[in-house]
DNA sequence: ACTTCACATTGACGAATTTCGATTTGAAAC
DNA sequence: GTTTCAAATCGAAATTCGTCAATGTGAAGT
């Protein structure tokens, strides 16, 4: 899948303010929906549906135990997105703006 | 306003992978829009709405110069944007999972 | 003054997102 | 087996987003 797009992915999900709420308190450690869902004014399925986004993008982790479903942090995504950040943000050797073709091929597909 | 949805505002425009290719792009230096322009496929008026959004959450400085408007990186809002984006991925003394209120409230007001 | 050029703004459209209530699933308790 | 509980999924409604063609604006060139 293309740079750009995979990596917008945690972006994307970080651009809403409950959800970077989310990662917020799960930065402390672990925590089941219902422990979220009583610091938000939303609906269980709103915060599900929430959930699924972080989840999708690599950024949240969820195990599963008997009725309960614990939520934690992904590291490994969150010192990708870090790095990512970084190399968007930080002048190089090869920038793309030094690039002769026309880059925006591929920015939007989906790989 | 509120410290997540003004914090969250540059994550939403790097939430699009054109715009953090523009943002990638700009790293290496200032740009005017005719040149960040020919490496898409995009229209004039789509690229200029994308700038502005890129401006309006301060990721981006534009500066008029006779015809030409040129864009360039804003080194402390993206100072600022990584230090949010680690506030909310390390382990703290006063974590929001730990306040005892519904810490929802002004979660999404616009001040 | 008129034209041209670079860019911004407007208005419109389909696509994606956010949200909810209702329903379903799957595990535990009785 | 039935009930209960936590969470996911399924429509559906409202809103936001990405995009474009058309138009507006303001500076430079003629």
């Amino acid at each position: 899948m293309n740079y750009y797009l995979e990596n917008t992915k945690v972006f994307k999900a970080l651009g809403d303010p409950k959800r970077a709420m989310i990662v917020d308190m799960l930065s402390c450690g672990e925590l089941c929906a219902c422990e979220i869902l009583e610091k938000f004014e939303m609906s269980q399925s709103t915060l599900s549906h929430h959930m699924k986004l972080l989840c999708e993008c690599g950024l949240v982790k969820a195990r599963a135990e008997g009725k309960w479903t614990y939520y934690s942090l992904d590291d490994d995504a969150i010192g990708k997105t870090k790095q990512f950040f970084w190399a968007i943000t930080s002048d190089k050797e090869n920038c793309i703006c030094r690039d002769k073709t026309n880059c925006c091929k591929g920015c939007n597909e989906n790989e």
